[in-house]
DNA sequence: ATGAGAACTTTGAGTAATCAAAGTATATTG
DNA sequence: CAATATACTTTGATTACTCAAAGTTCTCAT
């Protein structure tokens, strides 16, 4: 059984590699998002390295093997249903689950997690729009999602407008709506069919579900 | 903040002195308990003692200090709520969940403790039957007596089982042994060690006192 | 192409927890 | 009371991390 310290390695590095579209790691990046010393990296990478769970490069960086990939994607999959868990259940704010899906995700069992997964109803992002892991350790590309499923609360990342109606897309324009760009979901109102964005530093307006669902998005 | 071995320790020594009813535990429970050898808990101790978690009388045995105390029942409230959970939100087996919130308890914080206790509606018990801490760390007690010390004839409502063992829990269940049953003692022989019982219209069948002083029952 | 700085590795030491085995005190029992 | 068994403590070693500081290699700008 890993320890808790070898799953948070691993799930760092593997951030790191979604995060930049490259399976190579540079140390600084691990030794950075771990909050330890580059001695302390450096050591824990050749161990890990020596079980199987990535492979070392010295001085280039590290690559996650299969079985260490697993392991990566299963705790990300951890993180990210109790972050669910922790806002959709027990109402706690968006900004302060992080910390503690930290700590739950290590101590909670394959068992328990499955439980949870079907209690929630077997959601596909978590509260800040990531998608969440299968079981088998796979990402479902959320392309095709649109701005109407995103939750309150989610950051995410335009992609496409599906309309080609000119005073759709020049609205669209004026109020910053086009791909690349970034849009925080300040509310969702299902009753109210209303969501409310803001982009950038901009004023925050709001769409009803007619014009949302046009919009894909990328968490 | 003590780390989870800390707790474990406290909640253990915790455990112990009430179930002996006596404040002082001597050192053989407390690595019993914990599945360690002896110079490792005396080892341990003596840190604990150091940080003021315990009073240490060598050779004799332990007593938690006001501190230490409040630490153990604050673990054991973690420890029931998570089981409640388990069993009432997500429905694991009642023989399962004993080793699941072994883990979770040192991982939640207090805040989503509370959240949870709110969400769970403020139980008064875990599943086992087990009276839950309030937050200030004091135990309800009810008047509950054993199995082993009713008479032939008396008719009594189980009010919790005292053993964390899958496998007794598992014969317990399958024999209707749990909290709210009530169940009818037959006979109660002391010489031959044995008390029989029936349990709603199921056959009778009998339990020595090893077995019958694990369960606690109300008159 | 070289020398300064960044990025990385090595070394030595510390902490928290553990065990096995040897040592010591206390209780029991002949 | 002495012999033994039980309960506990001490000692020395190990594991899995961690840091600070010294050492090494690589890159890139002059």
């Amino acid at each position: 059984m890993p320890t808790s310290t070898v799953e948070n390695y691993l799930k760092q590095i593997l951030i790191v590699s979604l995060e930049t579209n490259c399976p190579e790691v540079p140390m600084g990046k691990v030794a950075q998002g771990l909050s330890v010393t580059s001695g302390t990296a450096t050591t824990m990478i050749k161990n890990l390295a020596e079980n199987g769970w990535l492979h070392y490069y010295p001085r280039r960086g590290v690559r996650l093997t299969r079985k260490g990939k697993a392991l990566a994607m299963n705790m990300l999959r951890r993180h990210r249903l109790l972050e669910t868990f922790l806002v959709e259940t027990l109402g706690l704010d968006w900004s302060e689950i992080h910390q503690e899906a930290e700590e739950l995700e290590h101590a909670i069992s394959e068992k328990v997690l499955e439980k949870l997964d079907e209690f929630l109803g077997r959601p596909r992002q978590d509260p800040h729009g990531h998608p969440i892991p299968t079981r088998g350790g796979v990402i479902r590309r959320s392309s095709t999602q649109s701005l109407l499923s995103c939750k309150a609360g989610s950051k995410v990342t335009i992609e496409s407008i599906t309309d080609q109606e000119s005073d759709f897309l020049k609205f669209a324009r004026k109020k910053q709506l086009f791909p690349g760009q970034v849009v925080s979901v300040l509310s969702h109102e299902k009753l109210a069919d209303a969501i409310t964005l803001q982009v950038g530093g901009a004023a925050p307006f709001s769409l009803g579900s007619r014009s949302s669902e046009k919009i894909l998005v990328q968490a």
